[in-house]
RNA sequence: GGUCCCGUCGUCCAGCGGUCUAGGACGCCGGCCUUUCAAGCCGGAAACGCGGGUUCGAAUCCCGUCGGGACUGCCA
């Protein structure tokens, strides 16, 4: 039987890393095995649902590199793939798992419920130890499943191995809400029956709702299919990853300047390894190696410095041209407007020396604003730290009698120039580069300078250089 | 409280009874290169939670303990 898996999304909100790894993992396992995957909107939850998260999530799946066979946008022999379109059919599935003695009606209020919970909770027992078939049927309210307490749940996990729950742990849970909308138990495993999915793998978060799963895909008369429980994400300190930790949503990662393939190789990493030596890998070879049986069970922590040193491996191994036109819209969105075409020639000749340091791409707009905006003033670190030395004003001096007289204006012969410097001011070469650097861009971390001063074109270095020495008094 | 899951460097991953003086990656520290910063190269510090067992032999198997996490809704 051919593999088919899918990712759910609830779309309740934007599209969280987590779930992302999720679905990159299905999607993998998919891939592996020839199979399918299946993107499916879990919409049962009406009020927070909404389309504008649906788009979200299906654009940000998509960025990643992610592509599915049957779903939304795409379509495929089970309709809409949205929950909200088969509220009929899990009424049916209800309907008949009542006729047939598997689930009931129940229309106790919520604080008799409550109650007997807290008399569960208070003897040690499962809060639903006392929420059983009522002793007289009724014929409205919600319908419940009614567990039966016959022997233990137990299933083999494709990365937990065996895992076993007792019956009496399992609460009669409600698969059709009184107002006759299905949950998320029912529309789940009635959609995983009907669209013939093989493997489940998703959050260990939903551990504990397998079991209810299983009974239910049994009341349904199938068999249930192969699980596979995930490890969580959580933060570099240990704790559930949130907000405080950064960004949690995967289009933030977008936003940020981060790579699909660099954030696609980054969570394949997460639970998981090519062969345990190989950190940076293409998605070929992922899709050669992985199986969710050599899924880690250790929750995982999402380290954005790991992400952001990966994506800069990213960034140098692409082509130019492709860095260029990456690069392009960060310095022009730094700067506030689009550039003019000698404005892009002239970044074309640091373009490589800036690609080669680059970790993120807002990172590299910024150090290339130099070449294209007068600075207002100078990074105060770095003016104190170089500026205040002795000898400056000298060495602003000579650069500027030197650099009047270089022809052409290129990298080659401005640095042919400036080599003379050092030896001459009998200085060392960096405390002669460093003011110039400081006075030419600002700071004093830079593109390499010859390359820079080229960049900036003659009359712009020299300016800046006779601000700088006039600063200086 | 109850049920379930997890426990190897700070972090991610490898290790599935002997080849572990525990390997790779990020980060960190030092050095080289060097006009700054990166990159690159070289080197370093850094872990099997604890206690019992099983075994000739345990990071690897079992039990306990401690710690962490998830779930415990007519949310998903």
């Amino acid at each position: 039987m051919s593999v088919r898996v899918r990712m759910a999304p609830s779309p309740t909100g934007v599209l969280h890393v987590g779930t992302a790894r999720a679905a990159l993992f299905n999607w993998l396992y998919a891939r592996h095995h020839g199979g399918v995957f299946i993107v499916r909107i879990d919409d049962t939850d009406l009020e927070r649902s909404t389309k504008e998260y649906e788009d979200e999530i299906l654009d940000s799946i998509l960025w990643l590199g992610l592509d599915w066979d049957e779903g939304p946008r795409v379509g495929g022999p089970h309709g809409t793939y949205r929950q909200s379109d088969r509220f009929d059919r899990y009424r049916e599935v209800a309907r008949s798992l009542v006729e047939s003695g598997a689930a009931y009606f129940d229309d106790r209020s919520a604080e008799e419920l409550e109650e007997l919970r807290q008399k569960a909770q208070s003897e040690g027992k499962h809060p639903g130890h006392y929420i059983r078939r009522p002793d007289q049927e009724r014929t409205e309210g919600a319908i419940r499943l009614s567990i039966p307490q016959d022997g233990p749940v137990v299933f083999d996990d494709l990365v937990r191995g065996r895992v076993s729950f007792e019956p009496q742990d399992i609460d009669d849970f409600v698969i059709l809400r009184s107002d006759g909308t299905p949950t998320y138990h029912l529309a789940s495993t009635t959609d995983d029956v009907d669209y013939g999915i093989t493997h489940v793998a998703r959050g260990e978060d939903l551990l504990p709702s397998t079991p209810k799963h299983i009974l239910l895909t049994r009341a349904m008369g199938h068999t249930e299919p192969v699980y596979a429980h995930l490890p969580l994400l959580f933060g570099t300190d240990g704790r559930k990853l949130s907000k405080r930790h950064g960004a949690t949503a995967l289009s933030e990662y977008r936003e940020a300047g981060f790579l699909p393939e660099a954030m696609f190789n980054y969570l394949a990493n997460l639970g998981w390894s090519l062969d345990g030596e190989t950190t940076i890998f293409t998605k070929e070879q992922a899709i050669a190696a992985f199986d969710l049986a050599n899924v880690s069970k250790n929750p995982a922590a999402f380290d954005p410095e790991k992400l952001a040193w990966m994506n800069g491996e990213y960034i140098r191994a692409m082509a130019p041209e492709r860095f260029d036109e990456l690069i392009r819209p960060w310095i022009e969105k730094d700067l506030g407007r689009e550039l003019e075409p000698d404005e892009w020639d002239r970044f074309g000749m640091v373009s490589p020396l800036v690609q080669e340091r680059t970790r993120l791409l807002p990172e590299a707009a910024e150090q290339v604003r130099f070449l294209f905006a007068d600075f207002e003033s100078y990074d105060r670190a770095s003016w104190d730290k170089v500026m205040t030395k002795d000898g400056v004003a000298g060495v602003l001096d000579r650069a500027i009698e030197g650099l009047e007289a270089v022809d052409p204006w290129d990298a080659v012969h401005i640095e042919e120039e400036m080599r003379k410097l050092p030896a001459e001011l009998e200085m060392g070469a960096a405390k002669v580069f460093q003011p110039v650097r400081v006075a030419v861009t600002g700071t004093s971390v830079s593109p390499p300078l010859f390359e820079s001063m080229a960049a900036l074109g003659r009359d712009r270095t020299l300016e800046r250089l006779r601000r700088a020495r006039r600063e200086l008094g």
